[in-house]
DNA sequence: ATTAATGTGTACCAAAAAGGTATAGATTCG
DNA sequence: CGAATCTATACCTTTTTGGTACACATTAAT
């Protein structure tokens, strides 16, 4: 029940983004992580055929924002990297999860598993990136209302 | 961030046992949820272990609820096989995370985590066994009041 | 145009975790 | 006693995670 380390990595990545000024190159930024540089690369890459982060080629390129910390979610920046959020293979849509099946009574938890992820995921979006670069007690406020 | 394929069983085995009339043995159990035989008694014997589940040994022995499925959580359930509830590794106890040294800026997420975690575990907390035995509408009104 | 600085894509690899099995032993009922 | 049942430890295989390597494409500056 746990992030990946390498989502972890680009949340700090995105939010190292969020503070520069001017668009940075992968060394820079793998340094402000502490992360190794190829490792950020490959995490970069990913944020990029997302969307979340637009780069420039080149000599002088480099890595910057391609939103609005206000726009981006935490649920969203983990979902780039782990993949959906789903608290038990049972929601899997290509496990063939016994409530399709004979086996009624095993999956009584099908459904009290769709609403807690539905829970987790609701606040992992709520808390964006510029409420936790704002200040942290916004996101104790955010998430005592959901 | 899923729970493990363990923990997922372990629910529908303590799921059964809330269920059963007297107490069952292993290979009843594990028809029951669907697991071989072997895999269940090594889950058994970690719930038997928390005392969460109580066994008797020899002839027609076999195990049975320790508590009332009012007292049983989900979050205990998971985290008797999962370990502690931590959804970054920034939260575990014996993990030297930067906020303890140089790099303030890189742990901003240290609080946003701990509060995410804790309404995390608040809420399987919240869904105890019962609740999802009686019916699952009920599950639907404890989630939204958190 | 050339060259150095930079991002891109694919493939690969090692360590850790998950998922599951095997075997030997201890206990209790009948 | 002996069959049924739980207990304990150790082991094994597959998948996931975390990370590396290398060849290539693009751009800026000269």
């Amino acid at each position: 029940m746990r992030i990946t380390q390498e989502a972890d990595y680009a949340l700090r990545i995105v939010y190292v983004l969020a503070g520069a000024e001017n668009i940075m190159d992968a060394k820079s930024i793998a340094d402000a992580v502490g992360v190794t540089e190829r490792f950020t690369v490959k995490i970069l890459r990913k944020l990029v055929q997302s969307g979340l982060v637009s780069s420039r080629k080149g000599a002088s390129g480099g890595y910057g924002l391609a939103e609005l910390p206000e726009k981006i979610s935490m649920r969203r920046i983990v979902e780039i990297i782990d993949g959906p959020l789903e608290i038990s293979r049972c929601l899997d849509s290509s496990y063939e999860c016994s409530r399709t099946g004979h086996n009624k009574k095993c999956c009584t938890f099908h459904l009290v598993f769709d609403k807690i992820n539905r829970s987790i995921s609701d606040k992992l979006e709520c808390v964006t990136l510029d409420s936790v670069i704002n200040d942290s007690i916004s996101v104790n406020e955010i998430l005592s209302k959901i």
